[in-house]
RNA sequence: GGGAGUUUAGCUCAGUUGGUUCAGAGCACCUGCCUUACAAGCAGGGGGUCACUAGUUCGAACCUAGUAACUCCCA
């Protein structure tokens, strides 16, 4: 049967992941064996492939198929995660798409439109997924508000409330007037952008004087409450304990002192509008000041603010100017840079709102999971990202943890007859119950209780996901969670890893008493070329899905791992798959090559066979162990290109080529057995990587049975190896190389034979290597001589010289010139040494291995140079 | 404004306790080859003041200080 040349992975990939399907090669359950353990950072349900999920996923792959090959019982958990923000504002989109407004639907009808869409679409990202070769236990696939995970959130809810630990305040949020709902500080992006500074007049009550502020927002000085000077600005000593009136609507408000005023800003003046900004809303509690809010929850101005009523924000600050302009109220405007936060989800323009939300206190509850991240049973790689955590855990904020939304899990806190004072229940007939023994009324019934509206952040629930995936909260004694927490690893991305990573190490131990995974692989973003990140509105990232279809998802496993150390982002360019691709296509035809061959049971196994064997067990070895100690740190990128460079340069180039038999002749038994026997390791080993090709070629090379896989094989382990071998070896390489640029320097073709002749030194040759330097050089004749020759191209391997004779095509001159090159060379290397040896110090201070190691630099120099001098002599007779 | 990090070849990155196995790898590039496994390939090759400056040291990509540029986090 014919074998395409060119490898295509199409087919193959798809037929191969069936088979792993089918035969639920991806499943676990709790045996005897020790376990391995990876729950995925759970996509967004509304989310679809990135490249980012791409380098995640491979991450993830790659590390439980090796740990799967290393005999560990392995399950990844897959799953999403229900995005409250983004989901609802989906939902609501397509609402409004089909003529529904949000606000005429109940609650329930909301959520059962929401519902449906995430029945219909939630499941998208995890089935491309499985195009990249995913081998998650797909039968565990989880889901935030699955019914467990639900009881899970409601469950830890009442926990942290029963310990004291969540309350409810009035705090600055930021507010999201679009999505209507506080945001977290995390979900704000800031943008800087081009603005004005507007300086706007105050009369001084009773007096005919004037106090002058700068700010950016003119329409909030109808919510101010006072002005603030700098008690050290003598500039404004007059006005202390005087009263200024807001323009426009004649508000009499102090003029306070606070060293908290920058005098350098502005006109060192600063107005106060407690509702509207975090930092004056600090100087209002601190100097007692009024608090008046002046906009609505959708961001128009409300009864408060006196005049615009009703209008919106932007609207009405274009009002305020002009109103003001006309009042000769503003006395200068100046350009100005400032940044300003947009929600992450709406891209409406954060506004900082007082309001009544739910917080759980961090300080105390923190604690475990900053000491367990400094003492090391949590481990963080790359390490760098230790002290990003540290600082970010010892100055912990507060958590804001309700939303104003519908989808998600709602806050099971009931009011009792419209008032503040609340209950804290699982279940209404709970809160029933115990709103009865609270308010000693025994006729309370639910119809007293309201729930609360709001619903939890997404992240309150994502933070139990190692335990709740395996129902932990709720069943702490059952066997799955038993067997599997911890898990093992977490492979997510830095910019997370306050409001994911920290917060499940929180939850863990709060929860568990137990960390929630052992260590956590942080790598980078995806960018571009110009190391801008990916994003759908750059229109700068690539469809994976037509990636994989263009390169395979082998190739392109391996191009998103070739360039994507630990922690750093990885800049992509097409030029990776491709890298990936070709890759593929070179172990294909390894494949076709070896699969050529015809034993002849009657030859004998050439020498030159025989020790590239002997060569190739321990470079094998050699290299085995290195990806070993690669993947122990979590070098992925330095294993994989190990393994790339095992493949194609040691395996195809060098002991492929020498083993390979003329053509159309056949090959002897033991070489081809060995060879599969090599080839049949290196599957393995890059499978992890590679798994459709390596299996496709493994199923190819021997007859396997219906029901093997190499998935399940075990992965090859480092045995001893002589690293003297592949020293020699490297030097045998060498020695070819110079043969080889000969060659094309004289211009034989490969297929001339020419002849070698060598003069032995005490190092540079091998004579157990020579049958090898005879086939791959096409030797007719390999002779050891006592002198120098003539009439032959010469080079140096330490101190053994080499010639080819070549009477025909020797130009004396140009030889001559060529050593006289080397002897430059050596004359410079040997005056930098003898410096050194002539130092003094040097010798007083330098270990002596080091002295000793620069005596021989000098005397192999030396001696290369009298080498060389001789040859130029024998020649120029 | 506070904190962390980065700067090594055209690009992306390695360089473990300072010492010729320290200046490396992959890709890209250049030259020659369509040599029956592979042109998605083979063989060979060029390329770096290790950001800059000063210091410590017999010796610095590596240690110290300063400077510059960039990135991220927090405010």
């Amino acid at each position: 049967m014919e074998i395409p040349s060119k490898y295509s992975p199409q087919e193959i990939e798809e037929k191969w992941y069936l088979y792993w399907m089918e035969n639920k090669f991806f499943n676990s359950i709790p045996d005897e064996r020790q376990k391995y353990c990876i729950s995925i950072p759970p996509p967004n349900v509304t989310g679809v492939l990135h490249m980012g999920h791409m380098l995640n996923n491979t991450i993830q792959d790659v590390l439980i198929r090796r740990a799967r090959m290393l005999g560990l019982n392995t399950c990844w958990v897959p799953g999403t995660d229900h995005a409250s923000i983004a989901t609802e504002a989906k939902v609501v989109n397509k609402l409004k798409s089909e003529g529904i407004n949000k606000a005429d639907l109940s609650r329930e009808e909301f959520l059962s439109h929401a519902w449906q869409w995430k029945e219909k679409h939630g499941g998208i990202i995890l089935d491309q997924l499985k195009k990249l070769g995913a081998s998650c236990d797909w039968d565990r696939t989880a889901f935030t508000m699955d019914k467990n995970l639900s009881d899970s959130v409601i469950k830890v809810f009442i926990e942290l409330a029963n310990q004291g630990l969540i309350y409810r305040g009035i705090r600055m949020v930021n507010w999201d007037p679009k999505a209507m709902t506080a945001v977290s500080d995390e979900e704000v992006v800031y943008k800087e952008e081009q603005s004005k500074l507007y300086y706007i007049k105050y009369k001084i009550e009773g007096q005919d004087d004037w106090i002058t502020i700068a700010t950016t927002r003119p329409e909030t000085i109808l919510g101010d409450t006072a002005i603030c000077i700098n008690p050290n600005d003598t500039r404004y000593t007059h006005l202390k304990d005087k009263k200024a009136i807001v323009p426009l609507i004649n508000r009499v408000i102090p003029i306070i002192e606070d060293e908290y005023v920058d005098i350098q800003f502005g006109t060192g003046c600063l107005k106060v509008t407690p509702a509207h900004d975090i930092n004056d809303y600090a100087l209002g509690i601190k100097h007692n000041l009024q608090t008046i809010d002046i906009f609505q929850d959708n961001g128009t101005l409300n009864e408060n603010a006196q005049i615009f009523v009703g209008m919106d924000r932007f609207e009405a600050k274009e009002m305020m100017i002009k109103t003001l302009q006309e009042n000769q109220y503003i006395s200068k405007i100046e350009d100005y840079t400032n940044k300003i936060g947009y929600s992450e989800r709406s891209f409406a323009v954060i506004e900082p709102k007082l309001s009544l939300q739910w917080f759980l206190k961090m300080q105390e509850i923190a604690q475990p999971a900053l000491n367990a991240v400094i003492n090391g049973e949590i481990k963080i790689y790359p390490e760098k990202y230790v002290n990003t955590y540290k600082h970010w855990m010892e100055n912990v904020k507060d958590w804001c943890i309700s939303r104003q939304l519908w989808w998600g899990h709602r806050i099971p806190v009931y009011y009792i007859n419209q008032t503040n004072e609340y209950v804290i229940a699982e279940t209404l007939e709970k809160a029933v119950q115990i709103a009865r023994e609270k308010t000693n009324n025994q006729s309370l019934t639910a119809e007293n209780l309201t729930q609360d509206q709001d619903v939890l952040d997404t992240w309150f629930s994502s933070w139990l996901w190692p335990i709740s995936v395996f129902n932990g909260i709720n069943e702490p004694e059952n066997p799955d969670y038993k067997y599997y927490y911890p898990t093992d690893d977490l492979i997510t991305a830095p910019e997370i890893l306050f409001f994911w990573v920290a917060r499940m190490i929180i939850a863990g131990y709060h929860f568990t008493g137990h960390k929630p995974f052992t260590n956590v692989y942080l790598h980078g973003i995806v960018r571009d070329l110009k190391h801008r990140k990916m994003s759908k509105s750059l229109g700068n990232s690539p469809e994976p899905l037509e990636l994989i279809a263009q390169y395979g998802a082998d190739g392109v496993r391996v191009g998103m791992l070739l360039c994507s150390p630990a922690g750093n982002d990885m800049i992509y360019t097409d030029d990776l798959p491709m890298q990936g691709r070709n890759f593929a296509n070179k172990m294909w035809n390894a494949f076709r090559l070896i699969s050529g061959w015809e034993i002849d049971q009657e030859i004998e196994q050439p020498i030159y066979a025989k020790t590239a064997i002997q060569w190739f067990e321990q470079v094998l070895n050699k290299n085995i162990e290195n990806i070993n100690q690669y993947f122990k740190e979590y070098r992925l990128s330095d294993a994989l290109m190990t393994a790339y460079k095992l493949f194609w340069d040691e395996f195809a180039s060098w002991y492929l080529e020498i083993i390979k038999p003329q053509y159309q002749k056949p090959i002897d038994k033991i070489t081809l057995q060995k060879t599969v026997v090599f080839f049949d390791k290196l599957l393995k080993i890059l499978h992890p990587f590679m798994p459709f090709i390596t299996e496709e070629i493994w199923q190819l090379l021997e007859k396997r049975n219906q029901g093997e896989t190499i998935m399940l094989q075990n992965m090859p382990k480092s045995e001893e190896y002589d690293n003297d071998i592949i020293v020699c070896f490297d030097e045998l390489k060498q020695i070819i190389t110079e043969i080889r640029k000969i060659r094309q320097e004289k211009n034989i073709p490969n297929k001339d034979a020419i002849s070698l002749k060598i003069k032995t030194g005490k190092e540079g040759y091998f004579d157990f290597l020579n049958s090898i330097l005879a086939k791959s050089c096409n030797l007719c004749n390999l002779e050891i001589v006592e002198d120098k020759q003539t009439m032959s191209v010469s080079f140096l391997n330490k101190d053994t010289e080499y010639f080819v004779p070549l009477e025909n095509c020797i130009n004396i001159e140009e030889e001559i010139a060529k050593l006289n090159k080397d002897i430059d060379y050596f004359q410079g290397f040997i005056t930098a040494v003898q410096r050194k040896l002539e130092n003094e110090k040097f010798v007083k201070n330098a270990p002596e291995k080091v002295i000793d190691a620069e005596r021989k630099k000098l005397s192999d120099a030396q001696n290369k140079i009298f080498s060389l001098q001789e040859q130029i002599n024998i020649i120029k007779k």
